[in-house]
This record gives structure tokens, sequence and C-alpha cells, in this order.
RNA sequence: GCUGACGUAGCUCAAUUGGCAGAGCAGCUGAUUUGUAAUCAGCAGGUUGGGAGUUCGAUUCUCCCCGUCAGCUCCA
């Protein structure tokens, strides 16, 4: 007998081998009705899945959201019934529910078009219709292989299995899959969904193997939901930053210059300017020295850093100077460790914060390359701290402190993540421990929260990731701190300690906006292109009705100019609609229309972007005083 | 790099089965002097991404290269 825990503590007796259907039909009809799964003990399977142990026992229904994998995941073998029932030559791949939604992988001779996908669709609304049960079966290996007979792919997975596990297959009508389930009940549950788009992808995601057609998909319970995502979906869309970036001519590439690197046009210019400004004097604030290191260097440094040996198929090849093997720098850590390597150092000059805006050039495969997201060149806000292990701590909360204020800046919520020893590590695990405990303790010192990344750290260390998560709820990366136990080995630096022996120190990467260029790219995306006026390119256009006020226009133009506001005049002779019009495509934050009573009483009709019709007549004073108070709070929002 | 799709004026897009490459916006010139999201007229703008091939004839068909997009893989 099994012993099973409801969850307002009632205690059910079921024999082994019972079919949680039954269970729920005897707690209730109409729970069954609405039963998607049970979980057992944490463990989610299905209704028709005989009970092999006890514990904790919970129906899901469609609130509980264990249940919508589920759902997904029924929603892929449904694809896969309507494909092989249009193009029986398919063979089946896998078929997961993931993060938001499903695919299905198969292998087919002819490669699905967009129109495959809206015939699928169709066929699926069939499968759907037939209301076909989900029927598990459990086989033995010999039994499994004989219904997979003509599924190369699945044969391929069935000879994983060892001989204690579980071999199960699911038919819904026609169509049978390898699967542990679990699954709904019958295929009438999956409602609203939608095929998404087609793509490559390597059988079992190795790139020697096979490349399978993907079918991405997504399903919801309710119609409200899909119509939701699919609206996010457009959303993201409308925000696309190389979108968004042409219409505001902020950057563009050129084959000519080569795919992935950046020309930065003088709008997108500005941004990225003011970005660098605040965070220079920010960091100045939090003790840090500036430097600069070159952009090639000899290839014999990153032999030395272990780049060469680890990253050379993503480092650019060696220019030949002079006999010697230069190479454009992947990462500014060697060029800071040779400036602190400079000097003997004393216990009392740690610790050392070195900052720089280090324009770094990594090889990235031309597939990969994404806008401003995923470039061959870019520039990284990178510091190096060289402290003593027992500083390790109050440079951790230091740097908290720092991207705490830097995320609310920019109006990002955040999370953080510590990324703990990944198998390829170098060092011992002891030192690691110590080290993933050290950052642990610092956050818990602040009651900050986090998560762990489990083997999610870098070879030489642990870290922190910060995860941003922008205005329509997507992650980014964010700051990262790592902690090195490499490279001061590999360079064998030194401090000399208060007991006039050499130390060892340690040292700590970190980053804040990352890629200067991801970093602006996310932010076009977060701001929909509606910059803050501290970032707008153009802050305040004024926009003389007339020739006649054109004078007084420029003087406003002028005083804001004074008081350090990027102001343009438009005083191009089309109508004031016309002008309007483009200030608010080109999402200026203010305009300032002026006209014969403005300039009789000083002041400006100040049209505030996105608003409308909406505006105000203010005295220039009182607008500039506005400016100016905006632009030293770097506010967000007028 | 791989799979698939795409590449026509600065931008967004047209162009029957292979038959003289077009429109809107932007630009320039002129007129218009405007009170809150597109004033009117004229002009100019192209080796149809590049190269080769098939053809009497290629934006259209074939091949190679370059680039872009959706993914896969990768991301110190």
């Amino acid at each position: 007998m099994l012993t099973l825990r409801l969850p307002d503590g009632a205690i059910r007796e079921v024999p082994e081998g019972a079919l949680p259907r039954d269970l729920v039909a005897s707690i209730g009809p109409r729970l069954l009705r609405d039963a998607i799964a049970v979980k057992v003990d944490g463990e989610v399977q299905d209704l028709n899945t005989p009970l092999r142990k006890g514990g904790d026992f919970k129906v899901l229904t469609e609130k509980d959201p264990e249940s919508l994998a589920v759902l997904r995941h029924s929603g892929a073998h449904i694809l896969a019934t309507a494909v092989r029932r249009l193009r029986p030559n398919a063979k089946i791949g896998f078929g997961p529910a993931i993060e938001d939604g499903f695919y299905y992988d198969f292998e087919v001779d002819q490669p699905f078009t967009p129109e495959d996908l809206e015939k699928f669709e169709a066929e699926m609304r069939k499968v759907i219709a037939e209301k076909h049960p989900f029927v598990r079966e459990e086989v033995s290996q010999a039994e499994a292989r004989k219904r997979f007979s003509d599924d190369p792919l699945k044969l391929e997975r069935l000879s994983e299995f060892s001989d204690d596990e579980i071999i199960s297959t699911y038919t819904d009508g026609p169509f049978i899959d390898l699967c542990k389930g679990p699954h709904v009940p019958d295929t009438s549950y999956l409602k609203n969904f939608k095929l998404l788009h087609t793509a490559g992808a390597y059988w079992r995601g190795d790139e020697h193997r096979q490349m399978l057609q993907r079918i991405y998909a997504t399903a919801f319970w309710k119609k409200e939901d899909l119509e939701e995502h699919l609206h996010r979906l457009e959303e993201a869309k409308r925000r696309d930053h190389r979108t968004l970036a042409q219409q505001l001519d902020l950057y563009s590439t050129d084959p000519r210059v080569g795919p992935g690197l950046i020309l930065w046009h003088p709008k997108g210019a500005i941004i990225r300017n003011e970005i660098e400004e605040y965070e220079r004097a920010l960091i100045l604030r939090h003790g840090y020295d500036l430097v600069y290191t070159p952009h090639i260097v000899s290839e014999k440094l990153f032999q030395i850093s272990g780049h060469l040996e680890n990253y050379r198929e993503s480092m650019f090849g060696p220019i030949d100077v002079e006999g010697a093997a230069y190479r454009p720098k992947p990462m500014n850590c060697p060029g800071h460790i040779c400036i602190y390597q400079s000097h003997q150092r004393s216990y009392r000059d740690l610790p050392l914060r070195y900052a720089e805006f280090g324009s770094v050039y990594r090889y990235e495969r031309s597939g990969v390359l994404h806008g401003m997201m995923r470039v061959r060149g870019f520039t990284q806000d990178d510091a190096h701290i060289f402290c003593t292990l027992e500083q390790v701590p109050s440079e951790i909360d230091r740097l908290l402190d720092l991207c705490d204020e830097m995320l609310k800046t920019f109006g990002y919520p955040y999370t953080i993540e510590l990324a703990t020893r990944p198998d390829k590590a170098i060092g011992d695990a002891e030192r690691w421990k110590q080290a993933e405990d050290t950052l642990a303790e610092a956050l818990k010192k602040r009651g900050q929260a986090f998560t762990y990344d489990e083997g999610g750290g870098v070879f030489y260390g642990p870290k922190l990731d910060f995860k941003l998560i922008d205005a329509i709820g997507r992650k980014w990366q964010g700051p990262t701190v790592q902690l090195d136990f490499n490279l001061p080995e590999r360079f064998g630096l030194e401090y000399t300690g208060a007991d006039n022996t050499p130390h060892r120190p340690t040292m700590l990467h970190r980053v804040l906006v990352g890629s200067m260029e991801r970093f602006v790219g996310g932010l076009i995306e977060h701001y929909a292109g509606a910059f803050p006026l501290w970032l707008a390119p153009e802050q305040v256009r004024v926009i003389p009705i007339a020739d006649d006020v054109k004078d007084f226009a420029k003087s406003v133009v002028e005083r804001l100019r004074s008081r350090g506001a990027r102001a343009h005049i438009d005083d191009r002779s089309e109508t004031l609609n016309y002008r309007i019009r483009d200030g608010e495509l080109q999402k200026i934050p203010y305009m300032a229309v002026v006209g014969k009573r403005e300039a009789e009483s000083d002041s400006i009709a100040l049209r505030v972007r996105g608003a409308g019709k909406k505006q105000e007549v203010i005295k220039v004073s009182d607008f500039i005083a506005r400016v100016e108070d905006e632009l030293a709070t770097r506010a967000l929002k007028p």
C-alpha cells in the first residue's frame, strides 16, 4: 500500500500501481474534470500512470504552473502527429516543452516552409477535434525497438537506456512516441496554440551531427494568455534596437567595414558618451583609477594569461610585427596586470582598482552576429581589483553598492545569481568552496537575495551575475563580478605584506554595462527608443511657429545650450503639424513651440513627448530650471 | 560555421509566364509663414548586393561569393 498526503492534510492509502485518475475521482468528480496531472512527492505524472510511491499528493489543474508544461509537451506530440500524417517519411527527434512553448525536431528530406506550418496547424486542429486519448505503455527494450524500427533517432535514444530504466511510450491516436510523459488526458485539451517558426537544429545539439528541422510553437490554457504572449512578441519586435536605431540614426554597420563592427553615428555616440561620463564619475567616486591599455599587444602576453590556450578559436589572428606576433586584445585584464607589475606593490597599496573603457575584439562566428547585441568589436567598462584575501568581502560589498546605484539610474530591476564551480575548472575544490562562500556571505550580510547557478562559473573562479529585467519583462545579462584564482598565479602577482614577505593578491574582474554596444542596444529596447532626458541625443527641439519669432526661438535654444542642454531649432519652412510629427517620431523628450504670445511673455508652449496635445505654457526660465533639475538627477521620467 | 529564408533609390515596398525598373516617404529647388502628428508644385535619385553562366533578351532561371534575418552551436 502507498500512503498519500493530500494538500489538506488528509491521508489516503492506495495499492501500489493504482491509477491517479481513480484516486482523483474518489476525491471528487468535479476535480477529475479539472485535473491535468498530479504531483506525487514533488514529481509530476499523468493521471494514467500507475502510482509507484507515496508522499505528498497534489492534483494539478490549469491554475498550477507545472500543468502548462504538461500541456505544451502534449502539444509537441500533437504537432508530431500532424506532421506525420502529412509527411509520413518524417523521422521524429525530440519534442520538449520549453520556457515559452514547445518545439519538435524532425528529420525530413524537404525542409518545412511557412505554408507547411499552416497546413500542420490545420491538421493539428483535426487531431485535437478527434480527441485521441494519450495512452501510456511501459514496454521492454525489444518491444520498444520494434515500435520505433522506422525511427533511427528514437532507436539511438533507446540504445542509451540502462536495464533498470522504465521505457514508456505514449500514443495519441495514430502517433506513437518514446516518451516518459507526463501528458494531458487527451488531445482535446490543447485549444490555444500557434506554430511560430521553423529553424534548423543539430541532432542532440551537436554541430557535427545532422541538422534536423525544428518547429517552434507555443500554447496556453487561456486564449487571452496566448494573445498576450503573441502581443508581447509583437512588442519585442516593435522595440527591436536594429529598427529603432535606424529610425533614430544611432548606428550602422557596413560590409566594407566588416560584419559585427559598429559605426556609432553622432546621436548614438551622444548616448554612449553620456553613459561613459556618468560611469566615469561614478567609479572615481567609488575609488577606482582610470587606465588605458593598447588595442593590440604581443601574443606572448596571452600565452601567459592562458587566453591563447583557452580561447584561441575566438581570438583574431596574429599580426606580424618585425617577426613578433601581435593580437587584437580579447580582454583587458593582462594589460591591467602589467600596470600592477610595473612597481613593487605593498599591502598598503591595496586594494588597487583599475578601470578602463577597453575596446576588445573577439571573433564570433558569422551566424551569431546580431545588431549591437552580438558583435566582433566592443568596448567593455572593465575593471580589475587587486586586493588581499581579507579585503574581498568589503570589495564585494562596495561592488554591490556600485551595481545597485548604476542599475537604478537606468531603471532596471535586477536579480543576482551566484555561479559556482564548472566541470572544467582549475584550482582545488577547497579553494572554490571558500570563494563561493565568501561571495554568498557578502550577499547574505546585506540581505541581498540571490540564487545559485550551479556549475555556471568561469573556469578560473566563481562569479556573481546580475540579471536585468527590462520594460517588457525580458532578462538581460547585467554586471558581473568574477573572482580569479588563475591570473595572479600565471603572472606571479605579488605584494609585500606587513610581515615583509611576498604574498599573492586576489583579483576581481568586474564589468557594469559589460559591452557598451550590447548595453546601448538593450537600452534602446528597454526605453523603446524614448530615452530619458539625460540620454536623449536631442533633448529639446524649439519650434518657431512663424519666421517672425525665429530670433526668439534662437534665444531660447541659446539659453538652454548655455546650461548644458542639447537644444536645436526646427525652423524649416514646413507646417507646424509637420514639425511636431517629426519631433514625435524622433522621440524628442521636449518640444518647445513658440509663437508671438510666447515671445511677448518670454515663455514656451511645452509639448512633452508622448503626451499629445496636452501642453502647458511656462516661462523660459522655469523650463530651463526644470531641464537642469532633470539632467542633474538623471530623471527617468519628465 | 551549419540549416532555411531574404537582398530592387537614403528608408518602406511594387514590377504578369524572362520583354523599356516604379511608388510613397526622406533629399534638393521654388512657392507657402503655419498654434500642436504629414502644405503644394517641380527636380533629382538605380551597374536591381557582387561576379559568372543559360538566353535574342535576366530584377526574374542556374552556380559561386558578400551581407542580412530566424534558429542551431558558441559566448573569457
